[in-house]
RNA sequence: GGUCGGGUGGCCGAGCGGCUAGGCAGAGGUCUGCAAAACCUCGUACAGCGGUUCGAAUCCGCUCCCGACCUCCA
């Protein structure tokens, strides 16, 4: 009933057909946005590349369990600060205020895209309790070890015991072994440079913290996904996604604290979208090359000739695959525009066009996917 | 510097040893009172340099360019 389709595995950088672990299911967690500003364009493009990932699999058969997290957890910046309460602070709002506003940014832009949404969207304030269980599981398995309060994953004595760590991202396990002689005197309470943290003591002013068996605190960045992935799909599920950049150390990191509470890799597939770039370079603040969704469709920006539709991006988005960066420019947004709208009108009149129903009724659900009619 | 991707005509993108993929844009034309739509015609490109081969975009080597990551950005 299923069609033979071939993915690219990141984690074993080949081309693969794929098997899901149950016929005609497929379990995939793609990971969501932080919600402590405006989502980023590039952000956009991920989504719809997985939302059209999510579509043809529905499409070919499958039947699908979509979950893609909210992080709505501080998180340390540079300088130390947290994104919630930096968010709090600019916007004089409490730090769920925060998250919410920005949650409802998201889904809000999500449906401009026309994407489908998840179909189950956790919340990493909503699964405290099953964070605290896997640290504790973690700890019990002696993959962790707790300092001051915080509890960090050992991640040399993960490497050593399994040789799992750094296969993902291509990190070399004997550099990092060679590598802590020298640091061991770390001026922080890692125990390796490498190790990360799953459980933080929160310190007096930082707002968002919970009740813990280790300290009042909150959970590691990368904890909230082994978790919640964990107990929505199963301690293996088939795909797992996101953007190329969370390779490492996030979906590194994710994979070492799911084998070292359950023993098992939790993926069987990894999939990376690439970047966006404008004008053939990164997008960054700093040096102006930057736009916003919505600059993007009202035009009110310097790097675009007028506004486009978002459909319109979205279909340009879509012209190029997921794994090649895809550079926006005004041209190519112009060329694109010119060829969705074609293309819409063909779309209109294979609608209207007197055919055999069925003939008509495939063609209208393979034109669907693409054009997002549903 | 290390690791991982990517580099095919203006923009995408298939091909992965031999038979100029295709689409979009653009140009010209047909039809239209005008315009739009539609239709027709037009592009020998594979980052560079070597090598293997009768033959390479496709295999091998070197180099160059773009991006990501290397402690928290999709």
């Amino acid at each position: 009933m299923t069609r033979q389709i071939s993915i690219y595995n990141s984690l074993t950088r080949q081309k693969e057909i794929f098997k899901p672990l149950t016929d005609g299911h497929v379990g995939m967690y793609v990971c969501g946005p932080t919600v402590y500003s405006d989502v980023h364009l590039g952000n956009c493009r991920t989504f719809v590349s997985f939302d059209v990932i999510y579509r043809y699999l529905l499409y070919i058969g499958y039947q699908v369990r979509y979950v893609r997290n909210i992080t709505d957890v501080g998180h340390l910046l540079d300088d130390g600060e947290d994104r919630m309460l930096k968010g709090a602070k600019t916007n004089n709002l409490e730090p769920m205020e925060v998250a919410q506003k920005y949650t409802v940014g998201f889904h809000d832009m999500m449906r401009i895209f026309n994407t489908l949404p998840p179909s189950i969207e956790p919340r990493a304030t909503g699964h405290i309790i099953e964070q605290i269980e896997m640290v504790q599981v973690i700890l019990d398995n002696g993959y962790a070890y707790i300092k001051n309060g915080s509890v960090y994953f050992d991640t040399l004595k993960f490497a050593e015991a399994t040789g799992e760590y750094g296969k993902l991202s291509g990190r070399i396990i004997d550099d990092l072994i060679a590598e802590s002689r020298d640091n061991l005197k770390n001026q922080d309470e890692k125990n390796h440079p490498s190790d990360f943290a799953i459980w933080m003591k929160a310190t007096e002013e930082h707002i968002m913290k919970w009740n813990s068996p280790w300290s009042v605190g909150f959970p590691g960045w990368h904890l909230e996904c082994s978790a919640m992935s964990t107990k929505y799909l199963g301690k293996k599920f088939d795909i797992h996604g996101g953007g190329n950049d969370l390779k490492f150390p996030h979906h590194e990191n994710e994979i070492a604290q799911n084998i070292g509470s359950c023993g098992c890799h939790p993926a069987s597939y990894w999939l990376h979208t690439n970047m966006l770039l404008m004008n053939g370079k990164k997008m960054s603040k700093s040096d102006g090359n930057t736009i916003s969704p919505v600059e993007l469709f009202t035009g009110d920006s310097t790097h675009v000739t007028k506004g486009y539709s978002p459909m319109v991006v979205r279909f340009f988005m879509l012209q190029s695959h997921y794994r090649s960066p895809n550079d926006l420019t005004d041209e190519a947004l112009s060329a694109a525009e010119k060829g969705y709208k074609r293309l819409m009108e063909a779309f209109k009149i294979v609608k209207v066009y007197p055919c055999p129903v069925k003939q008509k009724v495939l063609w209208t659900k393979k034109l669907s996917i693409f054009l997002m009619e549903h």
